[in-house]
RNA sequence: GGCCCCUUCGUCUAAGGGUUAGGACGCGGCCCUUUCACGGCUGAAAUACGGGUUCGAAUCCCGUAGGGGUCACCA
């Protein structure tokens, strides 16, 4: 949308500041790194900044683990974020602090209902179909009627009429009339922050200018306003932020991405799935967004064409075949030292590092993840006598062994053991024999590799150098 | 149930009143070929439904259906 990149102002553009800010109760999810995608792409393509605050507010249900994972993750994609990450749990003063000024200014009120209060309350409203929310028993109550000594929370006092509009830039215009949203709790009856007031508070010490999140936390815009406007009223200086609510990501089968369809971590996808971490970017960059007929975008290229304007509404599914055909793609793009390491890892012990390198251009264009490399690699590292499949075993029946038995005989007596001159000696062979090439390579692959599939035949060949080669071919030939 | 959002091939998306509705993944076929891939060509495949507005609607409006989200002293 031209609105969106033309129209600031340099100033402006140098003031965007985005924020990522999960909640460590589990991995980094698809969908969270996604979240964390778009927060990064647009501060970059604005030259802003974005921040990574941690939101754990709820220590119990918060990990170490789970804060580690998504550090982890993060860096993994190379979502780099401009400042230390925050802990929403360190602020815990400063939200009580806004949630007092609140009070004082009379934007906010004590409530004295228990839970048990509030659970009649709702069991009632449940009975009688109305909605659930916060009746407002305590906004204009005396305080003089407090039982003594009792624990109290803290209620924001939202407006009852009127309206409220948003300008997502995302899902347009967006309007709730203000009755919908009731006095929520701000601050807990043990003093501590609500989710609510702690978002706003730290987005605004942060001098977060956009709002990029999943829209689950559309109608909770509606809650945070009110708060914002208000802390506006009394010192100024606290805008209304950007919103920008992005459509979630929903499994194969359309329902809400829940760890029975894949909503792993990205770890799984890296350690499991054998995805390089270019790939999952591109995929979910493209996840949601698009650009005219773009699919294979770069990091470089993804941080100049990204808008919110590209982001679709509607919720999209997870597929992934396509993040593996994509991984193919960056596969066979990668550098080869890079991807033997990695390769190598998978493989353990009897991995050499230099020989995958050697053999990865032939390797990785058979592969679409890490883990059909692996196999693929296979047969490089494998012991005589090799074990072969039963479709191998069915290649060497007939005259199998004869023929191979000539082509050891042929090969033993070529010095130059390069691809070309193999290829060319045994060509020859062939046309000598009468028989198609097929007929020696693939007695030749079952010998050499224990497989049916392979690189090329004389590039194997290579790869296991002339003593290994020969002696695979001595030990099928008849 | 209240409120909010969404709906183009199976999937991700393009087309912001006029197109044979385009591309990509996946699927089928052909070519290349020593196997498997890669690559190239090609085929099947969509505007949820019903009404309007308009000379003309995937596009604008209304309704219906379906899907999703959210309604805590969770985040």
């Amino acid at each position: 949308m031209a609105s969106e990149s033309s129209s600031a102002d340099a100033a402006q553009r140098a003031q965007v500041v985005t924020r990522f800010a999960p909640s460590p109760t589990g991995y980094l999810h698809i969908g969270g790194a996604r979240t964390a995608l778009f927060n990064w792409l647009f501060a970059r393509h604005h030259g802003g900044r974005t921040v990574l605050r941690i939101e754990d507010t709820d220590r119990k249900r918060s990990t170490q683990d789970a804060i580690d994972a998504i550090i982890e993750g993060l860096a993994w994609l190379g979502l780099d974020y401009d400042a230390p990450p925050l802990f929403q749990s360190d602020r815990a003063e400063r939200h009580a602090e806004v949630a007092l000024q609140l009070l004082q200014a009379g934007h906010a009120y004590k409530c004295f209902a228990t839970p048990e209060d509030l659970e009649a309350m709702r069991e009632e409203q449940r009975a009688q179909k109305k909605p659930l929310r916060y009746d407002g028993r305590w906004r204009d109550r005396d305080l003089a009627e407090a039982p003594a000594g009792a624990l109290h929370t803290i209620r924001l006092k939202t407006p009852n009429e009127g309206e409220t509009t948003i300008h997502d830039r995302v899902q347009g215009f967006v309007t709730v009339r203000n009755e919908e949203i009731d006095d929520y709790i701000i601050l807990r009856a043990d003093g501590t922050p609500t989710y609510m007031l702690a978002v706003v508070v730290d987005d605004h010490d942060a001098g977060v200018t956009h709002v990029i999140r999943g829209d689950d936390h559309l109608n909770n815009a509606f809650r945070q306003l009110p708060i914002i406007r208000a802390m506006n009223e009394i010192e100024g200086h606290w805008p209304d932020p950007i919103y920008a609510h992005i459509p979630l990501i929903h499994g194969a089968d359309g329902a809400k991405l829940s760890k029975r369809h894949g909503a792993l971590g990205v770890e799984a996808y890296r350690d499991e799935f054998g995805i390089l971490p270019e790939a999952l970017f591109n995929y979910l960059l493209r996840l949601g967004w698009g650009h005219g007929d773009r699919e294979e975008i770069s990091r470089a290229e993804a941080i100049k064409l990204f808008d919110l304007g590209g982001v679709g509404k509607s919720p999209s599914r997870f597929d992934l075949k396509k993040l593996e055909n994509l991984n193919g793609h960056y596969l066979r793009e990668a550098d080869d030292a890079r991807l033997a390491q990695l390769v190598a890892e998978r493989i353990g012990q009897q991995a050499e590092e230099e020989l995958l390198t050697q053999a990865m251009p032939v390797l990785k264009v058979r592969a679409k993840n890490l883990n059909e490399v692996v196999e693929g690699a296979g047969f490089l590292f494998a012991k005589r006598p090799l074990v072969m499949t039963e479709k191998a075993g069915l290649l060497l029946e007939g005259d199998a062994r004869v023929i191979l038995r000539k082509i050891y005989e042929c090969l033993k007596g070529e010095n130059d053991w390069t691809s070309a001159t193999l290829e060319a000696t045994t060509k020859a062979l062939a046309e000598e024999q009468g028989l198609g090439l097929g007929k020696l390579a693939q007695p030749m692959r079952a010998a050499l590799t224990g497989s049916t599939t392979s690189p090329g035949i004389f590039d194997v060949l290579v790869l296991l150098g002339r003593d290994e080669a020969l002696a695979r071919l001595d030990a099928q030939a008849a």
